[in-house]
DNA sequence: AACACAAATGATAGCGCTGTCAAATTTATT
DNA sequence: AATAAATTTGACAGCGCTATCATTTGTGTT
């Protein structure tokens, strides 16, 4: 039989005569034959692939977003390319290179920004952009998250309406969703007419729950501690809470502590955190659902921004001020 | 110029003249020119990429490896295409069979059951294989780990020498490796001639510190607590650490927990928990050092199996029995 | 000035598939 | 049985690069 039928086998099998098809088949499983995707992609000038840029695997929310992403695309048959780029614009204008150089379909990623250039490359690829996790009113192609800011900014009026006054904000490395999340804060202190200097407790590394317990040592031994403490994720606040216990000071009783994220371990903690709960799974799940829509051709959706937004949880560790 | 320049110009800038080369990187630029990577493979036969599947996204330990393998390939030049199996031998076939239809240089993938045609296919495609975090005695090609169900032997014997009797297991969803430690764990009991009926505490669910306070939940209203719990991995013994302060218990004094894979936050915990530090960075670079390697078409290592063990770390939550 | 030699550039063919359309075969219709 | 229609198979060209080898240009030597 000639290359093309084996070809057409392999794609469509319907196509093709079962009798033929089995001796393919037969052929492909005895040789453990694999098509090579290259030359596919050549000819056919589909990838079937998307491209998924995330600044680190270290981070659960980026875990649980993939997830959503996979199943939604694996699903329609597409491949997905995942590419980290760890926390650096610089990195992440090579992930794109790396990605538009395999064609992808698509390509989802985190964040609003880019390098100039980043951004130049991908508006000339013509690839259905998705940008996540924050708001733009300027989007590349399409925009679906939250904002950082309003949360921060929100967060942060919570605890100041359970009547604390002197609030820290605890946070790791540069992330700029976490920079937004403080300039929320900072807003929200200065309505209050709230100071917040020597209120910012920021060691420049990975958070982890490592890190916030770390934090913590420094928040004691600098002096008076704060009554309420936001810390700019989960794990920063896990490990600070943990410190907490380790020093003697109550929680919530002598020392508020209000997370962000919402990870599956806030409500099993011990006392369980209170935290700001954004929708993760469902901004990747519409992420992959839109980059597959605007791939088929279909309109893109109506409004090139989507907000997702977030709510704050109330539980176990913050508490009223007792002053 | 020609095309071919223009391909030298971009892959091997030296071999050009610094001012035609100048005119091509203007060009480039202008154009937000990407070469297509399946052109380029299929004329060049070579892929410059390697593949990697692991079985979760969701475990830092993994995360960690997935960084040791990144900047070993990154820094020589390879792309690493991550595959996820979600702990399903069904997947890892599948993404063994999407990695080598790229024509990856090599694959590093953990753990060493694979369905049989996932073997054939390995085998029969000529391309490296190192198989990572078990030890067996049939590798594909190389072996890189440690013996999982001696490090859950020793672990035990561990508990045993400090006293304990009454030791339970507690393990989530049905992850081969936290099995062999499971059987290291039994064999150590039953040599120790101690029951372990009624002591294993299982939940088929992800590994999480969630998971962890829920089995403890179980396990405490199950009736007699055991006077140590040896959690298949620290996320479950994070989570039973906080149950067990929820709970009134002191640990280590009513009970010793111990974990396994020492994450960062064991020993920030409170109080620090004790566990079993596994060297997944090593593993990782060193798999994709000798990776490196036999692309190159050296000698591979003299050993097919390479055991970097395991220490099991002693920290507060683990004590003396008071029995 | 003639030559050898090195460095820079170009022409050609082909990597392994698939899109397109044509040919062969089977099935249905009169 | 003859024709039309549907189904199945095949021939051909080309996707966008790069390996190989040939050619041109530049440099140094006698």
């Amino acid at each position: 039989m000639s290359p093309i039928t084996v070809s057409r086998a392999l794609r469509k099998p319907d196509a093709v005569s079962p009798e033929l098809r089995q001796r393919i088949d037969a052929a492909v499983h005895k040789l453990a034959y694999v098509p090579n995707l290259a030359a596919s992609r050549l000819a056919s000038s589909r990838s079937h692939a998307v491209g998924v840029i995330v600044p680190t695997l270290y981070n659960v929310i980026f875990a649980e977003y993939l997830l959503a992403l996979h199943e939604v695309f694996l699903e329609s048959g597409y491949q997905v390319i995942v590419v980290n780029s760890h926390y650096s614009l610089h990195e992440e204008e090579k992930a794109i290179r790396t990605l538009l150089g395999q064609r992808v379909e698509a390509i989802i990623i985190v964040g609003i920004d880019h390098t100039p250039m980043a951004r130049r490359l991908l508006q000339k690829s013509r690839v259905p952009v998705i940008e996540t996790f924050e708001l733009t009113d300027d989007p590349i192609d399409i925009n679906i998250g939250l904002s950082q800011s309003q949360a921060g900014y929100d967060a942060t009026k919570f605890l100041i309406n359970l009547g604390h006054q002197r609030i820290g904000f605890v946070i790791g490395n540069l992330d700029v969703r976490a920079a937004a999340r403080l300039s929320g804060y900072r807003r929200a202190m200065a309505e209050a007419h709230l100071s917040y200097t020597n209120l910012l407790a920021h060691k420049a590394e990975r958070s982890s729950i490592a890190l916030g317990s770390a934090i913590m040592s420094d928040v004691a031994e600098n002096g008076k501690i704060p009554e309420a403490l936001f810390c700019s994720d989960d794990n920063l606040a896990l490990g600070a809470l943990m410190k907490c216990r380790q020093l003697g000071l109550q929680v919530p009783d002598d020392v508020s502590i209000l997370g962000f994220h919402d990870l599956e371990f806030a409500a099993y903690s011990s006392p369980s955190l209170s935290s700001v709960a954004i929708y993760r799974h469902k901004i990747g799940k519409l992420a992959a659902e839109t980059a597959i829509n605007m791939i088929s051709g279909n309109v893109p959706p109506t409004s090139r921004q989507i907000d997702l937004g977030y709510k704050i949880i109330a539980r176990q560790s913050t508490g009223k001020s007792k002053l």
